[in-house]
DNA sequence: TGTAATTCCTATTAAATCGATAGGATTAAT
DNA sequence: ATTAATCCTATCGATTTAATAGGAATTACA
């Protein structure tokens, strides 16, 4: 299941994306046209500031910003950032491996090599698929 | 995530169809052989037997045994009776549909189109894979 | 017929995660 | 100064997950 986090983070993103303008964004408007929760799409927009994928401004007329182009900013950087690994099982995740407790063969390993499929067919979307794909139209 | 009881369970199905022989085959032998609580397995076999992808023979020399070959036990099936839904959020599963709260209009939405295509890619593994393919080698 | 071995069923629990809220500290524009 | 915004930490309640407990029902077979 996608969280919440995760489709705050992503209906957020968009709606930065399609503010064309120079300005910051306001945590408030996004989270009004979005119908998000503000204090919760704050603590998520910190996340994704954190991570370099948005920028920010303090005070009045403060917001954030995206730090690159729509267009340069593909769903594998923000899916790992919001909703973490991309894998389903640790053991054949690529930015955040760990073997498994049980598994003395990984190779061996019935459903690490089914993982490993569904994972990079997951990848491959991610890759392919940017924020200029989801904020146009 | 992969719950646990989904990997528990793929792992005793693979366990299962390598047991070629016509007996049915023990919670306790499973449990041993794949490291798996015995007690947490059983639950999970009783879930498979009711979906009907498992039968099984009750009282001594009882156990599980596979009511079809391999080769016809789709991994769709499967994971949808082990995991639930295949799509990350029920706006787009095929078989446990449900509107967004949030969402007025589905096909304007950013997340939506996009959870639509890792559907679908997951979709070409699952449906191309059987229990023959993880139980082979 | 009785005993052992097995599945079947329900309930409970401990821990983790998730979604959200609270309350204020900090910063910047006017 | 005042106002408006991000930033930060902590907490809470609900849900889900993984596992355990305890026994009922069924079957093989000595």
């Amino acid at each position: 299941m996608l969280s919440k986090k995760t489709k705050y983070g992503l209906k957020a993103l968009t709606y930065i994306a399609r503010c064309k303008g120079e300005d910051p964004v306001q945590v408030s408007a996004i989270a009004k046209s979005e119908q998000i929760p503000q204090k919760f799409l704050e603590s998520i927009l910190l996340t994704l500031r954190k991570a370099g994928v948005l920028g920010s401004k303090k005070g009045k007329h403060g917001g954030y910003y995206l730090r690159k182009e729509p267009s340069e900013i593909l769903m594998t950087e923000v899916m790992r950032v919001l909703e973490g690994p991309i894998a389903m099982v640790p053991c054949v995740s690529l930015n955040y491996y760990e073997k498994c407790d049980d598994c003395p063969d990984e190779h061996a390993c019935s459903v690490h090599r089914l993982m490993i499929e569904v994972r990079d067919s997951t990848l491959k979307v991610f890759r392919n698929t940017t924020l200029a794909d989801l904020s146009s139209k």
